[in-house]
DNA sequence: TACAATGCATTGGATTCTTATGTATCTTTG
DNA sequence: CAAAGATACATAAGAATCCAATGCATTGTA
């Protein structure tokens, strides 16, 4: 099952702050195929959502970018700077309260780890 | 903590459906007021969005209206109908695989209940 | 040699939400 | 009793965010 995009609204931001805050460096293809293994294909992100929000982040300063050639091919490397690692652990903790929030709303069960 | 708008994004649906079938008949205003208290204030749903959604939800078939006056006062009940009630389970049960997912991929830890 | 995968990116459109505004009634408080 | 706040509906303009489609180029594979 792949979720329905309305569901990604707004979590996509937190995912790529996540994902950076446990690498080093990563670009953006890598972000995609990360994101698709680490949920089993359930969250395929499209390249015209992530690309934007990989600009985004790099216009507020919470990312610094590099580019590496492989050959000829480029590749745009993303790291977290110092706000955005701050920013990372709150988009992170605030999506855990929501989350926590929504269970309790929704009635959810939560699974056994 | 209120929280940022986008992450209620793409859960607003599945909110309203979910009281809705706990309810047998709820109002609008009764639906802000409710998820107010539910999630401490956590969670405030501006009628901008909310009206929007249920007259998209009646619109969808999801839900039937009627009409109830409380002296000159009019109130207007949602209520599921049968496929409300079958698209109510499907939205709860994708958002709490979604959030399994979500919490996997950023390694958030469950709350013991 | 063609096709799939890798890798960047932009554009147009759809959807969804916020902010602001409007109307009207009922209740509480100074 | 008047004002303010709560109750109750609703719409409109704009911002934000995402998807689908498209484009370009390189590398690996069947």
């Amino acid at each position: 099952m792949i979720f329905s995009s309305e569901l990604i609204k707004g979590t996509l931001k937190t995912i790529v702050l996540k994902l950076l805050s446990d690498n080093k460096k990563m670009y953006g293809y890598e972000i995609t195929q990360r994101v698709k293994d680490l949920t089993g294909d359930r969250i395929q992100l499209t390249e015209g959502a992530l690309y934007p929000t990989l600009h985004s982040l790099e216009e507020e300063g919470l990312v610094t970018t590099e580019l590496e050639y492989m050959g000829k091919r480029v590749r745009k490397y993303y790291k977290l700077s110092a706000s955005g690692k701050t920013r990372s652990k709150e988009r992170v903790s605030e999506l855990a309260e929501f989350m926590e929030t929504m269970r309790v709303l929704l009635d959810i069960q939560p699974k056994i780890a």
